[in-house]
DNA sequence: TTTACAATGTCAACAAGGCTGACGTAGTTG
DNA sequence: CAACTACGTCAGCCTTGTTGACATTGTAAA
């Protein structure tokens, strides 16, 4: 790889206007990212806590309480707020473990199920949108420089999520 | 472009498997974005409000408070909120419109560009080390389905900052 | 010049969703 | 049995967002 200052392969995108600019491309961006799930949510008493619950229930079914709370990186109290609304509205059902009975294993109901599905298809809307505006090349750099971008412990979470029933 | 369906042109990209691991990286990848910035304030009676009204001050430095507003997209009493904070704490002066005296031209003091210093350059790191380790056609890539990801009104926003001095 | 509008600040009240600390109840395991 | 784990819960606090109403000052148009 040539380093050489004039190139593709030069070090100008690491000025600080550049890395401005991604800082900034990051804020904006992920606003509108949230914004057609927050629109769907809006009005019905739940929030962007309640939608993140539901995206990793569905994402790894029969998850426990404390999987999900690594995770979503909140406390117990924040979380169970969420969690009791979406139980006594009959969006998620709590298994009790097989092997383990302290453990509360979480599936979405089918009523769950229905809303995870109007909030990802708004999401995925979006996001293939820009997918298909960008081209192949620019989503794999996207998705690289995401990954970077994370904590180690949660770029763990992002590559290692699967079914979770032991 | 070609679009078979094997080579590095299909749409195998478009799959709902890779837009929900879009989605996940975004989430993530954005929670490694705000936490240096977030530790510095921490303790320190600031939040990330505060924050975002310093970044862009200082981005833009004479801006109205309106045209914040407009890119924060927040109501005017939690701005205010924020701005008083700082203003009180001499992180921010409020200097009147030449043309129009109704206007508050908004300036980092030196105490101010000092605290915005210490937190883009925290959060400037991670971006660089993120680039640096993607390079920079993923960073060309990155930049790109993030604008893509953007309302058209922040895109407008996010293109056509300046110096705000009239 | 009055009259309407614009830019800003402010008070009050409220909600979502974070947090800490403390405590309780089951179930597991050494 | 003792210690630890998984989970739930009460209480209280904080930040940051919201609405609605109202005041001040300056600009601009009729």
């Amino acid at each position: 790889m040539a380093d050489n200052a004039s190139g593709s392969d030069s070090l100008l995108f690491l000025t600080d206007d550049q890395l401005r600019k991604g800082i900034e491309a990051m804020f904006f961006a992920y606003r509108g990212f949230t914004a057609d799930p927050d629109r769907i949510l809006e009005g019905m008493d739940y929030g962007r806590a309640h939608h993140r619950a539901i995206h990793f229930i569905h994402r790894a079914p029969g998850m426990t309480v404390s999987s999900l709370l690594g995770i979503l990186g909140v406390t117990k109290q924040s979380l169970n707020r969420v969690l009791r609304t979406l139980f006594d509205d009959g969006l998620v059902e709590a298994r009790v473990g097989k092997t383990d009975k302290r453990e509360r294993r979480l599936h979405l109901t089918d009523k769950g199920a229905a809303l995870e599905r109007a909030l990802s298809d708004a999401q995925r809307a979006r996001m293939r949108a820009a997918y298909r505006a960008a081209g192949p090349q620019a989503v794999q750099g996207f998705r690289t420089v995401l990954e970077a971008m994370m904590d180690p412990e949660m770029r763990r979470n992002y590559q290692g999520l699967r079914e979770d029933t032991p």
